[in-house]
DNA sequence: TATCATTTGTTCGTATGTATC
DNA sequence: CGATACATACGAACAAATGAT
């Protein structure tokens, strides 16, 4: 049994204790972790100070709490869920963005916005510029991991193209669209992690302590003029972007659009 | 101000309110929030309560907290530190991975390890095989933002070349020395998201309520032998990755390997 | 430099509600 | 239904950090 003789908060020393439990085995993946009576008795420290500790182990993601049956260690992700982030064409001039693998859970709802101080400067366009925003809800088959997708269409890029009428395109055929109208298409992407807001941490399913992954991709037409800008969402502890990266030769080139 | 009447427990309701008042204005951002006694009388719950919400906002990251100050509204991020992870090369055969813009806080730690159920299989190798694992502990300058960056290098790999006597070598003169022992280089990236360890915490600095963003390069030779791999970690709330994606013909050549 | 009021951090105790089995 | 376990809430006391006096 770990002691508990750090120096610290006496939580601290208690939260401590229970990983370093975790970490030798003494309490194996997806086992019960002893009650917050039994862990009053067995370190001599108050409800407060036990909870405290508890609650520190929820925050890192290490254990997840069942009212009214106890505290569980989780099991570390069986494998990342991989979300392909490469983009392929075929010798048809169809496009392929990786949604081929997964499961639409709600038709897609589109409606008319406008460019916002985010929006705005990522699409190079003046604040309140008209757009149709098309959001999606996929759910990666078996694997249990959802994914919130946001297509923004700004009326520049719809208009004079079948997008005008049906927004709700599916995304790959997009991006033919956009090259049948004659664009040189290319992307750019970044990603990052925050924690998720009240609302998506319903709507993705999020248990405790998992951040989101947040995807924004741009595409670019001639003369590198930003055309349509989406944004993915997903259980960041699960789930993996996955890139390919080849070497560009000139330096020039290889810069990443702002 | 937002009264408390919603249903549900005393401290979400609170929590809910203050909410409000940051999305409404009443504390903009950057300024601090009412004391833990004021809150008290405002709202007429005892302490517990009232420090329970704050606990539930500085989860979401919308406050910090300060020992003996106050609380404080989190401004959002100013704009999203770019961390460039495409590849260039120029025709001299030198390799720029991105580095150059960040600034090594301390000297590289080398070390001699073995590939583990986590890396081996990445490397395509057996477990407990000999590698060099170099650490380097970046800064982009300026923005207080760190990067923990980590290279392993298998004995199989590092054979041969240079790399056997310097692992501690420059990570963009690591992919030239590849290449000029005559490997076609390739590589395929993953981005995640997830709550740091309590040493990550301290290490890259991260305030409370910042996932980490989690990236693993691998670097493949001929025949898309992996050769290396890379790890890169730093703040998720402030650095975003970026790359550049170009639409690729083949499907099969598409394909990210696992 | 030292002291003091303010503010958050930590810890204890206790009582009641609610979910699970 | 009862036993167990977590959730919520209140009260109280002292410690530690901060900033002003």
């Amino acid at each position: 049994m770990a002691e508990i003789q750090r120096p610290g908060a006496l939580h601290r020393q208690v939260a401590a204790a229970i990983r370093d439990g975790i970490a030798t085995g003494e309490y194996p993946a997806g086992s019960p972790l002893p009650s917050e009576s039994q862990l009053i008795d067995r370190y001599q420290v108050s409800r407060p100070t036990v909870r405290n500790a508890i609650a520190a182990l929820r925050a890192e993601g290490l254990i997840e709490v069942v009212h009214g049956k106890g505290s569980f260690v989780r099991s570390a992700p069986v494998s990342g869920i991989k979300i392909n982030r490469t983009i392929t064409k075929d010798c048809k001039g169809n496009f392929y963005a990786g949604f081929e693998a997964w499961n639409l859970l709600e038709e897609p709802s589109i409606y008319r916005s406008h460019t916002d101080g985010t929006t705005g400067p990522l699409l190079e366009l003046d604040e309140g510029e008209a757009l149709f925003a098309v959001d999606r809800l996929w759910e990666i088959t078996g694997a249990g991991v959802r994914l919130a997708h946001r297509l923004l269409i700004p009326f520049a890029t719809a208009e004079g193209t079948e997008l005008a009428d049906a927004p709700d395109t599916d995304p790959g055929r997009v991006y033919a669209i956009l090259a049948e109208s004659g664009h040189e298409l290319a992307w750019s992407e970044t990603a990052s992690a925050r924690m998720p807001l009240p609302d998506e941490r319903t709507a993705l399913e999020l248990p405790d302590a998992t951040p989101v992954l947040h995807t924004t991709r741009i595409t670019h037409g001639n003369e590198n003029r930003p055309l349509l800008l989406e944004e993915l969402r997903t259980n960041g502890g699960l789930a993996q972007a996955t890139y390919r990266i080849t070497a560009t030769t000139s330096r020039q080139l290889a810069a990443v659009p702002d």
